[in-house]
DNA sequence: TTGCTCCTCACGTCACGTGAGGTGGC
DNA sequence: TTGCTCCTCACGTCACGTGAGGTGGC
């Protein structure tokens, strides 16, 4: 090897695009030491480095501890290599799906905080009730709440029960957890208490298909529905319209992007159907 | 909100998943502190809190330092909220290509390592030279090297400048580096200077496509032919054929698989036709 | 002398993990 | 008394980043 065609720290670090400090605490641990030391002290690194320390990179990339790529560095066999890299495949793959859902999940909260600022204009101008033209919605329904549940004093203990059982029944509750009523009776006879939650998870098996739904909107702290219920309901008769079918709320604004818990925003969503003449 | 319904650290770790010294440090630094503190300064969680912790895991898994998180958490707004998913949105595609690039280079090494593995077996039993099928290759052409090069005392010059422009030709160079001659007879002149170096990108515009190729194999370290030129030369002479079109050399066993330099491996490979009869 | 590159050493940072030693109610 | 859960405080860890203070050749 060529004197000449050695390259300084800094060449090497513009070449690599790893940074010097780096470079000089890989050689500290024994990663990559530099293939000479000049009189001075000085590293330098061999061209042919430029091709290990990137494919170190490649392993850092992929999460694998330095002591880990040391380690395989050390006892070097294309086994070995081969092995941990189907390892990393496999983990990498698991990361992959890890941020898949991790867009989804930021996907389907910036359409919900869309959707909530949109309503908040709504309600500014004292509309609270309408018949609004919604996109398809999928969610996983949870377990029937209790008979029971009704006469709670609070919806909390099902909601953690719900949270609890949540890995069991393969929910992932990081997505939106909203409330389901059986069909628009049961929403009017204890808002606060739903038959199930649900998760609003864009895989999920229940769908809400694209269409025109009896839409509400209402301000304040969870289970705050004030007389929106009724208010759904009066709109609905009114235009000879009957709710129909299950009854979805969710919570378009709440401690996630509001401070102020009286700014939380729900909405509820009921199928209509027009009503049969007598 | 009732006391009864409120958690311990113990049951919010579980329903959320994170650490109990986790939460202590998110309480610390002021990012989550407990909805309450019970008389023997015990940390009570509220359920709804299990929600918010979850949405910081989200952004935690986007890599969104948690100082920002607090940040955001303090001047929570929808906008604001919006604005740092449209952020981490993209941050997040970035990573995902990284990691789908980092995906494919482990691919790309694993069939090397692989093909190199099965060609040390070849050598151990005599043969070096032989007419191979060998699957579509992508790559990407460098710039071509000087006259002079032919004439340089190494290659590691070139290699260098290779690696130096690499990033204004679009070249990726953690994917395997190989050499490039226009034609078989520019290996014979100077199998260790190469008229281009070419980078092993799958995605790259220039293929061999599937197909018999001329193949040999060589161990030894960076450029060390030995007389594997001559020898695939002869080898298709004697059967009637004639080396057509680009030479390719890949590295299928080096620093990064193998430890001993003279167990490097290489593999030259070239088009051939039959030979035209006089 | 000035400027440039390099060096070592020490300390900081980020997001926790890990004891150590102590509390409080059954 | 034992067992359990919780507490605080201190220190460790990982992969560097950031000066501070010094070297050596043009």
């Amino acid at each position: 090897m060529n004197e000449s065609t050695l390259l300084s720290i800094k060449e090497f670090s513009k070449f690599t695009g790893v940074s010097q400090s780096a470079l000089r605490y890989y050689d500290e641990i024994g990663l990559l030491p530099p293939a000479a030391r000049g009189e001075n002290n000085y590293r330098y690194y061999a061209p042919m480095q430029i091709t290990t320390l990137k494919f170190v990179n490649v392993l850092i990339e992929l999460g694998v501890p330095l002591s880990t790529i040391k380690d395989m560095n050390a006892a070097r066999a294309p086994e070995k290599v081969m092995d941990l890299l189907k390892r990393q495949e496999a983990k990498l793959n698991r990361r992959l799906d890890e941020l898949r859902t991790a867009f989804s999940i930021i996907h389907t909260l910036r359409g919900n905080i869309q959707d909530g600022l949109s309503a908040d204009n709504l309600l500014n101008g004292g509309v609270s009730v309408k018949i609004e033209e919604l996109d398809e919605t999928r969610y996983i329904l949870g377990p029937k709440t209790p008979e029971s549940f009704k006469a709670a004093p609070t919806f909390y203990e099902e909601f953690v029960n719900f949270c609890n059982s949540a890995e069991e029944n393969r929910i992932n509750i990081r997505y939106p957890i909203g409330g389901y009523y059986e069909d628009f009776d049961s929403l009017l006879k204890s808002p606060g208490r739903p038959d199930r939650f649900v998760s609003y998870d864009p895989l999920g098996n229940s769908v809400n298909s694209a269409g025109k739904y009896l839409v509400g909107y209402n301000r304040g702290y969870y289970g705050e529905f004030g007389d929106l219920p009724r208010k759904m309901g009066d709109y609905a008769e009114k235009r000879g319209l009957t709710p129909k079918g299950p009854v979805c709320v969710v919570y378009l604004l709440d401690e996630i992007s509001v401070k102020d818990p009286k700014c939380f925003l729900l909405r509820v969503s009921s199928g209509v159907v027009k009503k049969k003449k007598n």
